[in-house]
Formats: structure tokens, C-alpha cells, sequence
DNA sequence: CATATATACTCATTGGGTGAGTATATAGCC
DNA sequence: GGCTATATACTCACCCAATGAGTATATATG
């Protein structure tokens, strides 16, 4: 029914992951690299991006080894295992989220990745995105349509969902012409 | 900087404080009647109601003391505290979120509440939230202004951001005249 | 007579998120 | 020389959000 119940790839994780792809790399560079290319997509702490990492250790998309230096800190190397790889390129093609907000986050999370590691799918990955946007465009209107009208809170919040919706469609128009997808 | 921050008042509980305001009740009926009048503004599981109950009544906002019945599971019967009731009201006029998800939430909310329990508030309550938003436009735009012009998925996510307040900002012009709310 | 639905609540587990702390190195400033 | 700020690199303790399944009983429906 609604927007809170968490899908399990809404999250950071995947772009974590999704750096790991160009290379190895180590927890205070890839918080680095997050904040600066998408601190303004979503926003994630140190110390988040540390425990989301553990995660995905643990799991076994990325393994650590630790390199001594002279001077600073060791470092815990990370490299993206071949399970990890599997994992962040089926979420690249087929994660969809459907509300406003896993939209911005998810989609251009998604579509930066694409841009670095599969160009060629950025067509599919827009399409799915849009069919999806669809899709709950048309289930919202029917819901809005047989709602109670004594249910003024719950249709002004449908109401609402329905034309943030609608905003995103004009705004992934934007962003085909800019990016030059082409149409499938 | 970003919106996963959570303020800490971004939370079903107070809305289940609201429902206590009429009189005591129990976990299960507050879950109903959450679900039955607020169901499409956000999603409350039955697991959670109970754990934010539970949490309230550690805090000292709500008090809970056992009804034994003779054939159905005993109830725990809730009725809100002086401390509960204060902190209600406080949330009620003072609590403001500035994203378009906790907008949609709270402020509905709000204007639920504030229509049960505070009609005379109701003008002081939309024109704070109104303001909120006006300001955070205003920061968003300069942010924009600002932003390197390399930044393209920053930039599209702020983009976005800044259209949907738009977009809130003429839902809620709806929802002035529909409440009949004067400018103040 | 079986099954579904309503009443009423509990528990285990995963994940999201913050804020502070630890420790060292270097660069800039007065 | 001494002070502070910033960068590097990571850890820890804590709380809140959320799900999904389980427990147990009663009544209504076919």
C-alpha cells in the first residue's frame, strides 16, 4: 500500500558497490567519491558508509585486506567480489523503485552508474523506469477514483502522490533529451 | 544538507498521541483507526504501532495498565500523560519538515489533528509550514546558483527538489480553499 | 465442519542513521 | 616556536524504523 515498506535496494549500498566496479578502493575514499559526485542526490555519513561496507563484507560482495602504512592508518583495501559484481549489475537493469522520492534517489543513482559501466543499457534502464512510473500513475488513479469521499486526508495525500508523479514524468522527459536516449 | 537526516519528528508517534487525545484506547483499535483515517498518508504496520507505543510509555507519554477480559486476550488500556499531551500540542504547532515526503506526512497530519483537537490553529500551523517551504526554496535556489556547472546529477536532483516544492506550494494553495484557512 | 476473519499482542532480526571518539600528519598562521 | 585547522582513516555505542512471523482465542460464513 504505501511507500514506507522498504524494498531492500533502497539504499546506498549499491552505489557503494557500483564504485568498487572501476577498482579498489577504501572506505574513507569511497565516502569521498559518494559525497562529492552524489551528496546531492542523497546524503550519507562516514560512519554510514563504514557500516553499509561491513554489510556487503560480510555478504560477500566485497572482501578487505588490510594495507600498513608508514604514517597514517592501515587501511582496509576493498575489492568487489565476483557475487558483488553479479549483485550491483542486476540491480543496475532491473531495481525499480515507484515513489517520488526512491525515484530521484534510486534512478539517478542508477543512471550515473549506467553512464560509467553499461551506456549501451541506459535505454532499457529509462524505459523500466518510465513503464514503472506508469504503471503506478494508473494504479494511483484508480485507487483515487474508488476512495471514500469522506477520506479527505487520505485523497489529498493520493492527490498529491499522483501529481509528484506526474512532475517526475516531465523531468525524466528533461533528462531523455539531455542525455540523448533514444526510444525504444 | 540532505533529507535523510532525520529530524526526529518524522514519526507516526505523535499521530498516535493525537488519537489518545480523545480518550484511552489500545494498541490494536489506535492501529485501526490509524490505518482506516490516515492509511494513504503513510503505512504503519501493526508490529510498529505497538513498538512506538511501547516506546512512548518508557518515555513517560503515555500510561498503560491491563484490562483483563473474559474471553478475548486482555487489552492493554493506553491513556495519554500530562507530559504526552504537552508534547503532542508542542509537535502540533511547532513541528515543521521541509522535504516533500515529510511535508506530505506531517503536515497532513497536522491539519488532521489540528481539525480535531486546535481549529482555532489551524492559519498559525499552515502559515508556518508555508514559510518553510518558501525558505527552503529559496535556499535550494541559491544552492543551484552555486552548484559547479560539472555537478549533473547533483544538479538534476536539486532540480527536481525544487520543482516538487513548487508543486507542494500550489497543493497546499488548494488546500487553503478547500479549508477555508485565512491569510495571516 | 472447516475455513476465514477479527481480536489482541509479542518477538527476533535487519537495516538506517547519528554523533562522538581515536589517532596521526601536514599545512598555515601569528 | 607553538597554535589551530584540516585531512586521513576508521571504530563504537546507541536509537529508531520496519518487516514478518508467531501465539492464542472467538465468531461468522459457507
Amino acid at each position: 500500500m504505501s511507500e514506507n515498506k522498504h524494498s531492500g535496494n533502497l539504499s546506498p549500498e549499491f552505489a557503494l558497490l557500483g564504485f568498487l566496479i572501476s577498482g579498489q578502493s577504501h572506505g574513507y575514499d569511497l565516502h569521498q567519491k559518494f559525497t562529492t559526485e552524489l551528496g546531492h542526490v542523497w546524503h550519507l555519513s562516514q560512519s554510514q558508509a563504514y557500516a553499509i561496507l561491513k554489510r556487503l563484507e560480510t555478504r560477500g560482495d566485497i572482501s578487505a585486506h588490510i594495507v600498513e602504512q608508514e604514517k597514517l592508518p592501515a587501511r582496509q583495501m576493498l575489492r568487489i567480489t565476483a557475487q558483488g559484481r553479479k549483485r550491483f549489475f542486476e540491480w543496475l537493469e532491473l531495481g525499480i523503485g515507484t515513489n517520488a522520492r526512491s525515484i530521484r534517489l534510486e534512478f539517478l543513482t542508477r543512471l550515473f552508474f549506467a553512464q560509467l559501466h553499461r551506456p549501451e543499457s541506459i535505454s532499457q534502464i529509462y524505459k523500466s523506469q518510465t513503464d514503472e512510473i506508469k504503471s503506478s500513475i494508473v494504479k494511483l488513479e484508480t485507487l483515487v477514483e474508488h476512495l471514500p469521499p469522506e477520506q479527505i486526508y487520505n485523497r489529498l495525500s493520493l492527490d498529491l502522490r499522483l501529481q509528484q508523479l506526474r512532475l517526475i514524468q516531465n523531468w525524466m522527459a528533461e533528462i531523455r533529451t539531455q542525455f540523448h536516449i533514444s526510444r525504444i
